[in-house]
DNA sequence: TTGATATAATTAATATGTAAACCATTTAGG
DNA sequence: CCTAAATGGTTTACATATTAATTATATCAA
């Protein structure tokens, strides 16, 4: 019988509120959310993406993207600039400043997952990554209206 | 050697990413969100919760709770009783109204716990399980607050 | 008893999450 | 061309998330 505590959420924003404090207080020293790090990481990873993009590789809404990037863009952490063959498009840069703060922060966030990583074996690594991956796409063709034609919005093509 | 996308927190927003939307849909047709649907969920299994209690439960920070709980009062679906052995807690009561809520929604919400079940087997969520189990209390003995020391900038060799 | 401290619930301030609507382009088709 | 539909980014409205501070009670020790 599968109980409320054996939900599939519940069972992963458990494992998230378990391990998510030590990156949270890392973070806070240093005046930062992990969003706000989760973009800079993408962002020092290549000058050339789009907020589009970013939204993608960081798990942020587009919504959500916008303010962290103000706030990012506040500090002289990033600048957008705007396409000029796009007009629409914005890439987002990232500032010297951003990458004195890679180089001081980072190790300790590598640190934190090499720390995680320990915790388990390397096998058991493996299995939790492969087993995961199966719920990839599960809310793929969910037109699970019961009865009228909500709009799909799963069958547009990959972003 | 691991990379961002890699790193645990990534790979269990992912899942949640993957997995959340059916539920959403299905709460948003009743005019609840998951955090909602989560405090009702322990509410109905007693009816002798305290707040504080129920964070526990249901993985909401207190602060986060009683938003919750006001909104949810205000529909109809709870009520707050003050103790009267000790005047600080409060006990939270389903109301009738919540109940007709449960016998129409708690099934279609079971159906997809199973359609989730059904996506891997049984041993793969035995371990799965067990695994995750792992990284309970990982930031247990993390405290930190004893040490004061900000990010030291000028401690860095060279500077 | 008193005073320090702990606890339960809430408030406050700021940052995100989510869904829907909007605006300015850009692209697709007739 | 020209208009309808698609795209990229943003805004809006509302519901949390997070941390710190507050309020009202309770408890404990000197």
């Amino acid at each position: 019988m599968l109980t409320f505590d054996q939900s599939l959420p519940m069972i992963l924003n458990r494992a998230l509120d378990s391990i998510m404090p030590p990156y949270r207080d890392l973070f806070a020293r240093y005046d930062l959310t992990e969003q706000q790090w989760r973009v800079l990481r993408v962002v020092w990873s290549s000058d050339k993406y789009k907020s589009v993009d970013l939204a993608g590789h960081t798990l942020l809404a587009p919504a959500s993207l916008v303010g962290v990037l103000d706030r990012l863009q506040k500090k002289g952490l990033v600048e957008r600039v705007r396409s000029t063959t796009d007009r629409r498009a914005v890439y987002i840069v990232a500032t010297a400043k951003s990458r004195e703060l890679e180089k001081e922060v980072s190790p300790q966030v590598m640190a934190i997952h090499e720390r995680l990583r320990a915790t388990i074996t390397d096998e058991e690594w493996q299995t939790m990554e492969a087993i995961l991956d199966k719920f990839a796409g599960f809310s793929a063709g969910d037109d699970d209206s019961t009865s009228d034609n909500k709009p799909d919005l799963a069958a547009a093509p990959g972003r």
